[in-house]
DNA sequence: TAATATTGTGTAACCGTTTACATAAATCTT
DNA sequence: AAGATTTATGTAAACGGTTACACAATATTA
C-alpha cells in the first residue's frame, strides 16, 4: 500500500541510494536523475518512512512532552506553545499527563526513550530529574526547575509576593492563603513567597489547604469562612481555587471587594468570564512554551545557549475581586 | 549509552533470538537460560528500542491524535479519555492541532502514519476523510461521524432540539440562536436542530454567527443586543460563546433568567463556576474519548465490533441562567 | 534402546532507511 | 591526449529488533 525507496528506485530506475540523496538533497545527484526520481516520488506518492530513518539514525523528529493535567486550562495554552513552535520545525509530539505521579513520568521518560525522541520538555517533580541523567538528548524542564536541567519557568516568587502586596496595599488585613500541593514546587514557592511578605506586613494570617482542583477549592472554601468568618482577602494558589471561592462569598452574601478581596493565580482564559472578573497573578503559559521548544530546539541543534535557565515575569492583571489601590498622596 | 539486544545477549552468553523470545515469552527457553537473560536484562537496565520493533512489525505502540483545539476546555476532557484509556494498554500518543485547518490535518495524518502509527483517532472536517482512504490501519472519528470510518460522537440533533424546547419550555419567545461556524459539522447539526424546534414553535427567532472563541463570543454578544434590544432567549453555539454573552447581559444590567434565558452547550468545567451557573447541554467528552479509544484498540485487535457508530447521548444540565419549568396541571 | 516428539538455541534474513566506499563517467588541466 | 578532479551512481553494511529455519539436546514412547 505505502511505496517504499526500492519501489521509488525501482520506478525511477536507479538505486536506492540515489534516490535517497536525492530526497534529503545530500550528496550528488544529476539534475536529469534528479527529475525522474521526483516523478516517481510523485506518482507513487512516496513519503520516507520515519521510522526506518529513526532507526538509522537514532533520532526522530519526535519530541516528549509531558505535563502534568491537560485538564487543568493552565496546560492546554503551554501544550501549544510547544507544538506550535515545535510544529514548524517538523517536530512532532508525543504526549502525556502525569498527574504529578512518580510512576507515571517515569514510565513515559521511558516509552518515549525507546521511541528514540529527540528530545523532551517535562513540568515533572524534582525527584523524577534523575531519570533524566546521562540521556544523551536535550531535556528541558517547563514550568519547573533544577539544577542540572536548562529550564523555562516563571517567576513564581514574585508572583507570591505580588499577589501579598496587592491585597495588603488594598487594605485586607485577615487574610487567608490557601497553600497548594506542596510537593508542587512552583505552587510551593508562590505560597512561600506570599506568606513572607505577609507575615513582615504583620497582618492576620490564617493558612488552608487545597488541591488544585474545583472540587478541593470547593471544600476548601466552604471550610474557610467556617472557620474565619471575618476574612476580608483570599490568596488562592490558583485560578481554579480562587473561582470556588469567588462562588462561595458570592453564595455566602459576602460582597467582593468590599468586604473582601480575592486574587488568583495563572490567568487563565475564563477568569475573565467571572463575575466580578477576577484578578489575579498571570503567568504566561503560551509563551513559556514556545520558549522551552526553542530552547530544545537549539539544544537538539547544539547551538550555544546563553541562559539555560529562563525566568519569565509574571504580572499582576487587575479586574474586580481587588480594590482600586488608594493612592498615598 | 542505552544498551542493546546485541550487548544483553552478551552479557546473558546466549544469542539475541533467545534474548528476544525471553523478552516477549515467545518460543521455547529453558528456565534457567529466562533467568540469566533476565539478570542480565536487569544489570543493563534494558528496554527493547520501540523504533526497532515497528520497523519490523510495521506497527509501533503509537496511535495518532487529531484534535481542532486543545486549549478549547471540550477538548482536553476527550483528549484525557483517550489517553487514559490507552495508556492501559501500553500505547502512547502523538498529537497534533489542527485549528479545523484540512492543511495541517492533512499534514499530521502523514506524519503520523510515517511514524507507522497502530491507528488514529481523529476529530477531522470530512473532506479529510478521503485522506484516511485505503490505509491499513484502523481510524476512528471522534466527535464527528462519516459514513465509512466508525465513529463516536454525541447525538447533536437532540442536544440543538433539547436547547431549543428548555427555552421554549420556560417562555422565552424572542430567541437568538447564536450560529457557530458552519463547517464545523456537529456545530451545525445542533444549530439546524435547535432552528427546526423553534421554527416550528412559531416563536420569534434571529440568527447571529460567531466563532467559537472567547473573542467572537463578545463581538457576537455586544452586537446581539444592539441589534435585537428584546430578546429574552439565548442559544449559544457553545459554553464559552455562552460565557460571553452571559457577561454581556450582567454589564448590561438584565436579569437573568427573569429577563432572558441562557443555555450553552458542551458543559465544560468552568461552566458552574459562572455567575449565575450556566444551564446548558452536557456532552460526555470524557467518555467520549474513551470509547473511542476502546472502540480504536478493538479495531487494533481485529475483534468483531457490534456498533461502529456509538452515538453518545447528551443531557440538559439545569442551572440558574433558565428558568424553573412552569408545570402545566 | 531405537525411533519419535518435544524443547531449547543459534544463524541469518528481514523491516526501510542512510551512508561509506568503490567505481564509472564527465570535466578540467597542462 | 593523458592525468587529475569533480560529479554521478551503485553495492552493501549498518541501525536494533523479530522470526523462519536448521539443528541439537532432552523427554517420551514403543
Amino acid at each position: 500500500m505505502v511505496a517504499t525507496i526500492r519501489e521509488v528506485a525501482k520506478e525511477a530506475g536507479v538505486s536506492v541510494a540515489t534516490v535517497s540523496r536525492v530526497m534529503n538533497g545530500s550528496g550528488y545527484a544529476h539534475e536529469d536523475t534528479k527529475k525522474v526520481v521526483m516523478a516517481a516520488v510523485e506518482k507513487l506518492n512516496y513519503k520516507p518512512n520515519e521510522v526506518a530513518r529513526s532507526l538509522y539514525n537514532r533520532k526522530s523528529k519526535l519530541v516528549g512532552l509531558i505535563l502534568p493535567d491537560i485538564t487543568n486550562p493552565f496546560f492546554p495554552e503551554m501544550a501549544r506553545g510547544v507544538e506550535d513552535y515545535l510544529q514548524q520545525f517538523g517536530y512532532r509530539l508525543i504526549f502525556g499527563n502525569s498527574d504529578e505521579k512518580r510512576e507515571k513520568e517515569i514510565e513515559y521518560i521511558d516509552t518515549f526513550l525507546q521511541n528514540n525522541v529527540v528530545g523532551m520538555i517535562a513540568s515533572t517533580s524534582e525527584e523524577a530529574n534523575e531519570n533524566f541523567d546521562n540521556l544523551e538528548i536535550p531535556v528541558v524542564l517547563l514550568d519547573r526547575t533544577g539544577e542540572k536541567l536548562p529550564a523555562v519557568y516563571s517567576d513564581q516568587k514574585t508572583g507570591g509576593r505580588l499577589a501579598a502586596r496587592v491585597l495588603l496595599d488594598r487594605g485586607s488585613t485577615n487574610i487567608v492563603l490557601i497553600r497548594g500541593p506542596v510537593e508542587i514546587k512552583p505552587v510551593y514557592e508562590r505560597y512561600m513567597a506570599a506568606l513572607e511578605e505577609l507575615t513582615q506586613a504583620k497582618v492576620n494570617v490564617q493558612v488552608m489547604d487545597s488541591s488544585l482542583t474545583l472540587q478541593g477549592g470547593q471544600i476548601c472554601a466552604r471550610q474557610l469562612f467556617e472557620q474565619y468568618p471575618n476574612t476580608d482577602g483570599i490568596i488562592a494558589c490558583n485560578d481554579i481555587v480562587a473561582a470556588a471561592a469567588l462562588q462561595e462569598i458570592l453564595k455566602r452574601g459576602i460582597r467582593i471587594p468590599e468586604d473582601i478581596q480575592l486574587i488568583g493565580y495563572d490567568d487563565i482564559a475564563f477568569t475573565q468570564l467571572l463575575h466580578p472578573p477576577l484578578s489575579t497573578i498571570r503567568q504566561p503559559a503560551y509563551e513559556m512554551g514556545a520558549q522551552a521548544a526553542e530552547m530544545l530546539i537549539r539544544k537538539i541543534n547544539q547551538e550555544k545557549i546563553a541562559e539555560t535557565h529562563k525566568k519569565l515575569p509574571v504580572s499582576f492583571v487587575e479586574r474586580q475581586t481587588t480594590r482600586r489601590k488608594v493612592e498615598k498622596p
